[in-house]
DNA sequence: CTAGACCCAGGATCCAGGTCAAGAGTCAAG
DNA sequence: CTTGACTCTTGACCTGGATCCTGGGTCTAG
């Protein structure tokens, strides 16, 4: 109930999700969205789709999922028995992405750290932890 | 002992070090290394300093440093008095960052892993977790 | 009817951190 | 001396994800 099929302008769009009018034109044009009805006037006229269409793509951002994956998983979701099975493997794919990311920023973190801790934050430039082991070689 | 100044053309740097030759201009040219002798061609002729420069920028690099900062930890270890103190802070200051980020992604990672671990991988598109995710509002 | 807010298309610009190309000069080995 | 590898400068181009600009047309409240 309540399927009054809204029409929106670009405005109203970018208002009601947080996005700029530009940032929808741009994905459009990048074919995340479809392209709109348009008014006599040439204006893009939004149904609610859109708004539910535009949270996909802004959570599955937040997830860090690229536009190009984005744009992936919108088509995916459209197919009906295929789609679940792709989609589930894309966010796992993403997953692992992200672990790896996670490790890696991990060790760098580790590294920095233990770099921090041993300077004593005065005396020497040479004398510095920090800029030695920016400078110098591992061993040798 | 052992030190001759040897001279070094951007080849033999770009090789030695690891990094292409328009990268060492290009860092010449942001101000992060200074600008060489020239022979009489033209050739820009380095000493075993660029090699242990370079060395400092791609290490940095790796622990996350912007080519601004790295430029700023730079000039700051040249600073025999108060360069170490802000050398650390800065050191501080990135790993704050990257500590964030570590934060951020697991919170991310989490969220995905929980979507995908409630994923069949079957069945109809809108009963899958992950779109439904996406697509849906949080409570409302 | 008019002012101000809104919308259009198309293309330019931005950020970081480079990478590539063109056309000309230089160096070292044979 | 020639050949092929190297280097020079200048300036354009790349990725991703927008954002901004220009010069118009449109819509709506008063």
């Amino acid at each position: 109930m309540n399927a009054k099929h809204t029409s929106l302008t670009i405005g109203a769009v970018a208002k009601r999700v947080g996005v700029a009018i530009d940032t929808i034109r741009y994905y459009e044009r990048e074919g995340l969205l479809p392209e709109p009805v348009r008014r006599a006037s040439g204006y893009r006229s939004y149904g609610d789709s859109t708004i539910a269409q535009l949270r996909f793509i802004r959570r599955a951002k937040d997830l860090g999922f690229t536009l190009d994956e984005i744009r992936e998983l919108l088509t995916l979701s459209a197919d009906r028995q295929r789609g679940v099975k792709a989609v589930k493997q894309r966010a796992q794919q993403r997953l692992a992405a992200i672990e790896l990311r996670i490790t890696e920023l991990q060790r760098v973190r580790d590294g920095l750290a233990q770099l921090v801790e041993s300077c004593p934050g005065h005396g020497k430039p040479e004398e510095c932890p920090i800029l030695r082991a920016l400078s110098d070689e591992a061993v040798s």
